[in-house]
DNA sequence: TCTGGGGTCCTTCTACGG
DNA sequence: TCTGCCGTAGAAGGACCC
């Protein structure tokens, strides 16, 4: 996918060869989604590609093709095919993305266990403890780009450096297709060089906010008392962006990250101003995060439902359970509950999701399906995990979400219900 | 141009109890 | 009994990431 943050053509440079300390890898795939594409589809390379951006839809992954003509990812898919009338315009096929990602993570994962994916096309690596066997940080990341390309097809960049934020950024720099060390002594001026809207957490808005200041380069920034950061940003934002604008960064490599919150969100095909439309969706919706919910066996103590109007004016509502559940049953009765008290506006709302939140393991958690009285309910939810898992997703489902010639409510990714 | 879907984290506001 | 203060927790919204 596309890194949304600005690049600085004068940090594509090298910064010095002593990979001493520098254990941190950050490695990230080109334009994940395309190169799985042409990994399948040959002869579409050298032509711009778009994944992603159908109806009200934003691309999702642009080939750098593409991107000569100005398409980046999370752009409008309509202002994506005036750019560039001539591209291939693919759907996306994530199933077949997590096959390749599992590939890729597997390579990784015979450097060292210290491996953190943060998403479907990157992972951090601490390599400290694979320098005997592999040989320094650089070799390991030629190693690393070679096997990826050689075992799994696709093109992968590498940033090495001495914290995950360099790395990071280092990786945004390398590519495409490339490599970038930024040794320990170079930390400073590396991130100098940078636009203050390069450095993690500094989106639109915080740009602007800073732009406001005066402050539009990271030396800017890391010249700026951290008090005035303080009253811009507020104190955690300020304090943070200040530390990472001098290279201060003492995150590690978790191995392990624990979810937070499961959810489900759907942007209609047409907006919809009758209730019981949504309240169908909401049900649908309820019935996947418990579904999540129970193959990942976590109960949820929280629910909460988002609500986008036509305007994109978007409304959040939450609730505490009595007992934390993982059955669709009370995620949809807390959902309809929270969707009851808002008003529908009379041009429509365009998105819906359910959320579930403040998770714990069931397993000592203990509770599930306390809010429910029927026992028999739990067990049939378990029972359609059950027949899913073995015939597929779509071949059982509640009596109300059943087709018909009016409504269709699992017949659409879009979520067009009517 | 007209804005997805999956998340996390932070700030602000309000309610509540001591 | 009422009011003010303080800490805490929950709710809501916003910004950000990929």
């Amino acid at each position: 996918m596309v890194s949304r943050a600005p690049r600085s053509a004068a940090a594509r440079r090298s910064w010095g060869e002593d990979d001493t300390g520098c254990t941190i890898l950050h490695v990230d795939m080109d334009a994940f989604f395309v190169s799985v594409e042409l990994l399948d589809r040959p002869e579409l390379r050298g032509r711009p590609v778009i994944v992603g951006g159908d109806h009200r839809g934003v691309v999702a992954a642009a080939s750098y093709e593409a991107r000569a003509f100005g398409v980046h990812s999370a752009m409008p898919a309509a202002r994506a095919k005036i750019l560039c009338p001539q591209a291939v315009v693919l759907p996306g096929r994530h199933d077949r993305y997590g096959e390749v990602s599992r590939e890729v993570m597997s390579v990784l994962s015979e450097v060292t266990p210290v491996m953190e994916q943060v998403s479907i096309d990157e992972a951090f690596l601490d390599v400290a403890g694979a320098v005997r066997r592999m040989g320094r940080p650089v070799e390991i990341a030629r190693w690393v780009r070679q096997e990826v390309h050689r075992r799994c097809g696709v093109p992968a960049s590498v940033g090495v450096a001495a914290s995950k934020h360099v790395a990071k950024l280092a990786s945004t720099h390398a590519k495409p297709d490339g490599l970038l060390l930024v040794p320990a002594d170079a930390t400073v001026p590396f991130l100098h060089s940078l636009p203050v809207g390069a450095l993690w957490g500094v989106g639109e808005k915080t740009q602007e906010a800073l732009e406001r200041h005066g402050i539009e380069t990271v030396a800017q920034l890391a010249a700026t008392p951290v008090t005035v950061l303080h009253q811009t940003l507020g104190v955690a934002a300020g304090q943070r962006l200040h530390e990472l604008a001098w290279g201060r960064d003492a995150r590690q490599v978790q191995p392990t990250r624990v979810e937070k919150s499961v959810g489900t969100e759907t942007t209609f095909a047409e907006d919809v101003t009758d209730r019981a439309h949504l309240e169908k969706m909401l049900l649908r919706q309820a019935h996947e995060c418990a579904a999540r919910l129970r193959a990942e066996e976590m109960v949820a103590w929280t629910v909460a439902i988002k609500v986008r109007h036509a305007d994109f004016t978007t409304l959040s509502r939450s609730r505490t359970l009595q007992a934390p559940t993982d059955l669709a049953h009370d995620i949809n009765a807390a959902a309809r509950a929270l969707l009851a008290g808002v008003d529908i506006p009379t041009a429509g709302v365009r998105l819906l999701g359910v959320r579930a939140e403040r998770l714990a393991p069931a397993a000592t958690t203990g509770v599930q399906g306390a809010l429910d009285d029927d026992p028999q309910r739990a067990l049939a939810e378990r029972a359609m995990d059950g027949v899913r898992a073995r015939f597929g997703s779509q071949v059982v489902r509640p009596a109300t979400l059943l087709d018909n010639k009016r409504h269709s409510a699992f017949n659409s990714a879009s979520g067009d219900l009517s």
